[in-house]
RNA sequence: CGGGGCGUAGCGCAGCUUGGUAGCGCACCAGGCUGGGGGUCUGGUUGUCGCAGGUUCAAAUCCUGUCGCCCCGACCA
């Protein structure tokens, strides 16, 4: 039993300056958690209880599964991380550290290299496999931007999982056990979460989902089908759009378009010089950047901005991506800043991409590649020829759902698990094979899937919060009761006490709020601060024999004989 | 990387413009009253004023540098 008297807590009554979510400043408030730096914060008592109830159920589901536990450390050799080049990958977000011999270590950011590492030194034959290992443990980021307390950390606890498979077909089995494996987990932690498709990423076409529990503080945008459940990260939201046939449209015609830099700009002048009507849709904006230093243009519709997240996510094989500079424009003197459009593409030296709502066939308005000139008639496929479709332009509330045409939402979430194949990138790096029936090495394919635990408690808090504070699911709370006495007689407090025993004896953990100097109030406001899912109050109606007992979700309140107060409470649970 | 803001007691803040040797609330300690909604009275404890340098008889305050923290933007052709 946890008695408050003697708790290693200081609840606090007012907001951290720092911190602006919900999840961080109660969470602090709260004496769960204390900040040592940016992006790196302590666990206090009530706060460890919850993770490490969150690692708990994480823990059973995936040994449910059949996955098996396993620990690395998190101070890592560079060499595993220099074979697939991640050593150089990562970057600037990668903890690098010498030993005293000037040796390079990490912080590991994730560990699919010791855990191909791992299964290569110990198995070698296809009759090992199919296998799941994961852990449990400090994953560390040097994050550009640490932000919302427990939600974006540098250093943070990740459940990790890895798959091995011999064949294609065995991965995507292994992938499904782990997608559901985090079902059960995520349902158990009480968690709301839509599964959304994500981006395979640039190496070869795998699946990936993510798991996105919504909530407006998120920093992933993801679509939502409310008609036929499509869901989608905006990043891997696809568009179709039906190619048409403007092949017998008039030919291009060059337009006088005085002072018309932007798409505003320009269709107030086409409305007022050549017709009512246009709108931004019906032109075609050029979007250059600089892809690994070569010039590149991107069409999207004038009513549409480029996603530079999406057309990143989607535009494979190429490490850098910036946006032209004045600099830029000056060193390219044939591209007219506001008025590029792609039908010289070819002329200028320019490698042109499309949106697929540029679809073939389809004609517009554009830059005529001079100051102060537009083209109308501009035909895709007559005209100009895209290279390439690349899902570029910004999602929007309303578009069209990819499977159903409906119209999606667009939602923010906080992503608590991502699944994904990896395939054999890693095995390859690192020579994982095993020998076949035939004896002939085969090179393993591999799943990861991650949870983000600390991040769950951020995201549960997130949820499930109130104005007053905290509101765990009791699956994860501290405790599953929270005991108040009130007054200042020694009775309530002895009933209190023999109630915590009886409770436990049950198999309910209790905290049990004995502070004999505090008054009620003050232990009323803690306890909702808190956030313990079930409140009993002994205090005033033990006049009749009774206590209170209150529900924190929604607040009911109910007195009940003493000794019918351990069922009561049982069944609220 | 850019923009904005902030570093003064464990927490929240004032003081800085106009330099004179640090204050308020909460928390904490002692005692009294109160005892079901952060109650109240009296007395107290707590500070390298982020750090370094400079100006000055004198710096939390002015100047320079530096470190740290928070928020916003990572973009509009």
């Amino acid at each position: 039993m946890l008695r408050m008297s003697s708790l290693f807590l200081r609840t606090l009554r007012d907001d951290p300056a720092d911190a602006e979510v919900a999840s961080h400043r109660l969470l602090v408030r709260a004496g769960y958690i204390r900040r040592i730096a940016a992006g790196i914060y302590s666990w206090l008592p009530l706060g460890y209880i919850t993770l490490r109830n969150v690692e708990r159920v994480i823990r059973e589901e995936m040994d449910k599964a059949g996955f098996q536990e396993v620990h690395f450390p998190a101070l890592l050799p560079k060499e595993a991380y220099e074979a697939t080049n991640r050593w150089q990958e990562y970057g600037p977000d990668l903890f690098r550290l010498k030993d005293r011999k000037g040796g390079d270590y990490l912080l590991g950011p994730t560990h699919e290299e010791m855990f191909t590492l791992m299964v290569k030194s110990e198995y070698s034959s296809y009759k090992d496999l199919p296998v799941s290992l994961y852990q449990i443990q400090n994953k560390y980021r040097d994050e550009p931007r640490p932000r919302s307390g427990i939600i974006r950390g540098r250093e943070f606890v990740m459940k990790d999982s890895y798959s091995f498979d011999l064949s294609d077909e065995g991965l995507n089995f292994s992938y499904a056990k782990h997608r559901a494996a985090y079902i059960d987990t995520f349902n158990r932690l009480g968690l709301k979460y839509n599964i959304v498709s994500a981006m395979s990423g640039a190496m070869g076409g795998s699946k990936s989902e993510e798991f996105l529990a919504p909530c407006p503080t998120g920093e992933d945008t993801y679509v939502l089908c409310e008609k036929c459940g499509y869901a989608a990260n905006v990043e891997a939201m696809k568009t179709t759009v039906a190619a048409k046939d403007s092949q017998s449209a008039p030919a291009m015609e060059e337009l006088d378009t005085p002072n018309t830099p932007t798409i505003d700009s320009l269709v107030d002048v086409l409305n007022e010089k050549y017709g009512s009507g246009f709108t931004a849709a019906d032109t075609l904006k050029n979007v250059l950047l600089l892809a690994d230093g070569k010039p590149i243009s991107v069409l999207v519709p004038g009513d549409r901005e480029v996603d530079l997240k999406r057309l990143e996510a989607n535009l494979s094989g190429v490490q850098e991506i910036a946006l032209f500079t004045d600099e830029d424009f000056a060193k390219h003197p044939d591209l007219v800043k506001g008025y590029v459009g792609p039908q010289d593409a070819k002329r200028l030296g320019v490698t042109l991409y499309a949106d697929p709502r540029v679809a073939p066939g389809t004609s517009w308005v554009t830059g005529a590649n001079k100051k102060n000139r537009h083209m109308r008639n501009v035909v895709n496929g007559r005209d100009f020829e895209p290279v390439a479709y690349i899902e570029a332009a910004e999602v929007k509330s309303g578009d069209a759902c990819p499977e159903c045409s409906g119209p999606v939402i667009i939602d923010r979430a906080i992503e608590i698990g991502h699944i994904f194949q990896l395939g054999r990138k890693y095995a390859e790096a690192l020579s994982l094979t095993v020998l076949d029936k035939d004896g002939k090495a085969q090179v393993v394919t591999m799943g990861s899937y991650g949870i983000g635990v600390s991040r769950a408690v951020a995201a549960i808090a997130e949820q499930t919060h109130d104005e007053i504070g905290l509101s765990w699911p009791a699956e994860i709370a501290p405790a599953k009761v929270h005991i108040v006495a009130t007054g200042r007689e020694d009775e309530p407090f002895n009933v209190a006490e023999q109630l915590g025993g009886q409770l436990e004896a049950l198999g309910l953990s209790v905290l049990l709020d004995d502070r004999r100097d505090s008054s009620a109030g003050v232990k009323f406001k803690d306890a909702e601060l808190i956030g313990i899912p079930v409140i009993v109050v002994v205090g005033k109606a033990l006049a009749e024999g009774k206590v209170e007992v209150r529900v924190r979700k929604g607040g009911e309140k109910q007195e009940v004989l003493v000794a019918d107060a351990p069922a009561l409470v049982k069944s609220l649970l």
